[in-house]
Order: C-alpha cells, then structure tokens, then sequence
DNA sequence: AATGGCCACTTTATGGTTTC
DNA sequence: GAAACCATAAAGTGGCCATT
C-alpha cells in the first residue's frame, strides 16, 4: 500500500495516504476544507449525477440513487445495512431479513451479492478521499510546531503521539510466533495508525448519513421534477418559507429538513435516514411549531421520508395523529419493494401490519412520492 | 424477541477574538 | 480589513442497554 510519510528526525508523524489521494489533489486544485461540509457535499452530488447517465433522473430510479450514494455494509456482517447491528448478527431474527435485503438489492441494482459493496457508499468514500487529504494538509502545518513542543524533552523516550502500546502489544502477540524479523519501529507505527483510522471511519459515517440525505433528496426532487415549477431548499428557515411567520423572540428559528414550494401547495419534509423513539417525538412538536406559524390560512403538507426498517417505527409514523386526522400527509420509504422483500421470510404481525399499510397507500415508495409531486 | 429511550460520537457552522 | 484562530452550540445517527 502506498503512503505518504513525513520524515522527521523524531519520525512520530506517519500519515497514511493512498497514492490516488495524491494524484487527484493535483489535479484538483481547489483544497477541500471541510469534506463532509454542505458545500462538499454539493459538489460530490453533482459530479454524481454528471457522470451517471440518469441525469435528468427518472422518479422509477430514485431509490437506486439513494441506496448508490448512502447505503453501506455493516462491517461486522458484509451485508447492506437495514437494521441494528447487534440484533443483525448471525442467528439472530435481523441477520436472516439482512440477508434478504442483501439478496434483493443486489439483484436490484444488477450485481451479484459479493460486488455489493463496490455499488453502494459513493458520496461516503468520496467525502473520505477529501478527508484524508485534507488531514494530511494540517498535519504537515503543524508539524514544525509539533516538534518545537517536543524539543526540550528528546531523547528522553517520551511516548509518541499515535503509539497506542496496548494496541500493538494485542497484534505483536498474536504475530509474534510467525515474524521472522521483527518490523522496524515506523513499520509497526503505521500499522497501528492504520488500524486506528480504520475503526474511527465508521464512527464518522453517521455524520454524513445526515444531511447528506436531506441534501440527495433535495436534488433528486429537482431532477425528477424540473419540468414543473417548485423551489426545494434543504435545511430552511421556516420563517423563510412563504406563508409561515418568523418565531416569537427568545425562541430559536426553525429549521426544516426540506422544504418544497409549489404554486399549489406547500410542503414540509422531515427526512431521516432511520429513526429513534426520541426522533419520534421531536416529529409532533415540529408539526406543532409549524402549524402555530403559519400564517396564509392555507393547508400545507407534512411529510415523512425515510429509510428506518423496523415495523413498529414505521407503524407508529403511518398512524400517528395530530387533532383527529393523519399527522403526515404521506408516509414515504425509500423502496417498499426492499420493504417487502426483507419481510417477506418473516410471519410477525407488525411486518404484515406494513405490507398492508404499502398496499393501501398509506406507506408509499420515493417513485410513488415524485411523481404525485410531478403532477400536482 | 421486540420495544423504548438514552447518549457517545463526530463534524460543521457560527460568532467572537487575535494576528498580520 | 482580511486571515487565522478558537470555543461552543447544534445537528444527526447508530450502538447499546434496560425493560416489557
């Protein structure tokens, strides 16, 4: 593997970096600040759709882009991640509806179950390139002021920054046996580094996941619908939005995840990736703030899209109520084909409860979703 | 086994301050 | 007056744990 090691007399800065890394910041002038930032990820959604040949994108597609730009394996499995990672393990009632999912979507997207994984996370590995070079930028800034700190107390064996002595001890015993000569100190110094940088990627992924969503499903409503007349802004001030009035002082402004504006209908969207019994109830009291701003006496839609796999979750955003009708104007999955397909082995009530809420339209798909918004 | 809920994790955005 | 720097709030998610 090839990497980009700074020298130094002392040698503690070894930054892992792949040559490609190195070969596209050359070419690509602009240094990114911040990568997992709105304006990379702008720019990452855009070159997607420029090299893809569904530019215009088609609402049947929709899903496939989602799941192209956001889906990924869950590490501990290799399989598409749909659920929880500790009730998807091996013998447990998730890790067979993993599977299933697994199977469905590899066929759906026209590959086999072992590529998968080479099909999906696009905007994550993308954002991580610009990640990593942007890391490596500041490690060498500070390097000069990293080694002035140091200075007084050479050659006194202080510990190195990035050594993690336990976590070498675990992978020198276990090698220990099977090394003929025992790698040299930056050798092992790399390793750990790069283990390390391994298990802190996942953690940032959820960062992404996010707003990242939000700002996929923004453009893909722009794409599919750009023949008809409507403004969609991720992240809006509802105050900005027209016909809602700005909060009374000393409360904060809200944001909306997306809002989409048309001649005939406003629309507020609450986008999430997956879902928790506390985000459930952040759902009422934002229908509830935006209900008491608006200001045009005209109905407005709410809407919910997601991705969240677990029945009951789903269940009690398809019934939820506020006054006496349905809270949200629609209920919407990214594919309730994938829905299906990974409860189809499975005879619970509450994922019967679902198929059911997805034949009578209660639960509907992303395509379903664009186009009653390319009609309306 | 399913449910409900808490919170650790990580980054960005923002606003203020300092430096050149 | 731009830039660089710093501290802090906010946001969103998945893992995890206790309870049903």
């Amino acid at each position: 593997m090839p990497a980009e090691t700074i020298a130094s007399e002392e040698s503690w800065i070894i930054i892992v970096a792949t040559q490609e890394n190195q070969e596209k910041e050359e070419t690509n002038a602009e240094a990114v600040k911040s990568a997992f930032g709105a304006k990379n990820r702008a720019r990452l959604i855009a070159r997607y759709f420029a090299e893809g040949e569904d530019t215009q994108c088609a609402a049947v597609d929709a899903w496939a882009h989602v799941y192209r730009l956001l889906l990924w394996i869950d590490q501990t499995t290799g399989l598409a991640h749909c659920y929880e990672s500790d009730k998807s393990q091996p013998g447990k009632p998730w890790y067979g509806r993993s599977l299933a999912f697994h199977d469905w979507l590899s066929n759906a997207l026209g590959t086999s179950p072992a590529d998968l994984a080479h099909r999906i996370d696009w905007l994550f590995l993308r954002a991580t390139e610009d990640l990593a070079a942007e890391v490596l930028r500041r490690a060498v800034k500070i390097e000069h002021a990293t080694r002035q700190q140091r200075a007084p107390y050479s050659g006194r064996g202080f510990p190195k920054p990035g050594e993690d002595p336990e976590l070498m001890t675990i992978v020198k015993d276990a090698l220990d046996k099977y090394l003929g000569t025992p790698p040299p100190d930056e050798v092992w110094q790399r390793l750990i580094q790069q283990i390390r940088q391994y298990l802190t990627l996942e953690n940032k992924r959820k960062n992404l996941v996010g707003e990242g969503f939000e700002d996929v499903l923004a453009e893909i409503v722009r794409r599919t619908c750009s023949a008809s007349p409507l403004d969609v802004r991720a992240r809006r001030l509802l105050q900005d939005i027209p016909g809602f009035n700005p909060p009374k002082k000393n409360e904060k402004p809200n944001k909306v995840d997306l809002a989409i504006v048309r001649p005939s209908m406003r629309t507020l969207v609450t986008a999430k990736w997956s879902v928790r019994a506390d985000r459930e109830k952040q759902f009422a009291a934002d229908f509830g703030d935006y209900v008491q701003a608006e200001s045009d006496g005209k109905p407005f839609e709410y809407v919910f899209v997601t991705n969240e796999f677990d029945p009951a979750r789903l269940m009690r955003a398809c019934e939820k109520l506020a006054t006496n009708a349905p809270m949200f104007t629609h209920v919407v999955h990214i594919s309730t084909d994938a829905l299906k397909a990974t409860y189809s082995g499975s005879k619970e009530p509450s994922m019967r409860r679902i198929v059911e809420f997805i034949d009578s339209g209660r639960l509907i798909s992303l395509e379903r979703w664009l186009t009653l918004l390319q009609t309306a």
